[in-house]
DNA sequence: AAATGTAATGATAACCGTTATCATTATCGT
DNA sequence: ACGATAATGATAACGGTTATCATTACATTT
């Protein structure tokens, strides 16, 4: 019989609060150090490193939702349906898109291998519409 | 008018050479530092910077593949059909599946979106068929 | 064969996103 | 109010990767 123990918040802080508050008002998939900056501007006092600890209490608690870029990690609100991102290269523009055909076929391909999914992340890259204009002229 | 100058690679050395054909060799997934321990154990003498930089010209080539994980590249042959991954989180296995299906409506998003696609990638967690009982018991 | 130009090598410093450390501060339950 | 516990923030450390630079290996030209 193994025990797990599970330390949750205690509490939403005040810069937790401002962390989620910034993050819910917008649809951009933010990096850490945007988030601590944008809360810095706004006259807030926060350090960087509560600003990566807060960022991954709030995911933890299914409060923000984040995908994994290849350099960094971004943070975006969790109160929309799952979707899976197209990066412009271009521009780093992030479309979102999705499609219930392709997770269904995901989850039969999981099945066939034999494996048991928790999580899948599908990453889409090449030229936004606009860049695409700006490559042809 | 624009003119690119692409240097390639003067030559095949034997440093990238070595580096090439242990990969073709195997069926890994290899990061950098295990293609260098490895390439020492045999004897050859090769530093950690060659590594990184011959992994990336040779990816640049087209004689290795690459796939971006969280924390680290890890290279493989190219002389596979392309395919997508399923990473066990429980030991780090890693197995491949290919789905035309999937690709195709890829595809058909990026359409719908404006995206002009260049490449994507689809990885998958979960727990591989041994982890999983492993876990039962 | 010798000289020249160019690219690769290897040791190591630097970089960058992230996590760990630790003294201090805030918050919760009693 | 008190004591226990968790969060904060400055900063060090970490890990993968890239940059620097003196040296070496090639290939091409004389
Ligand atoms: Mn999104
Ligand atoms: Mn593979
Ligand atoms: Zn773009
Ligand atoms: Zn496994």
């Amino acid at each position: 019989m193994i025990t797990v123990i599970i330390t949750f918040m205690q509490k939403l802080t005040a810069q937790r609060q401002a962390i989620l508050d910034l993050i819910n008002a917008s649809n951009r998939h933010w990096d850490a150090d945007e988030v601590a900056r944008a809360l810095v501007d706004t006259g807030a006092s926060i350090g960087i490193a509560t600003v990566y600890r807060g960022l991954s209490a709030l995911e933890s608690q299914g409060l923000i939702d984040s995908i994994q870029l290849a350099d960094k990690k971004r943070y975006e609100r969790a109160d929309k349906a799952h979707h899976d991102h197209m990066v412009c290269t271009g521009c780093g523009h992030i479309e979102e898109f999705s499609h219930d055909t392709i997770e269904a076929l995901q989850e039969a391909a999981a099945e066939k291998k034999g494996f048991k999914l928790t999580g899948h992340q599908l990453v889409m890259f090449g030229f936004c519409r606009k860049c695409r204009q700006e490559l042809d002229t």
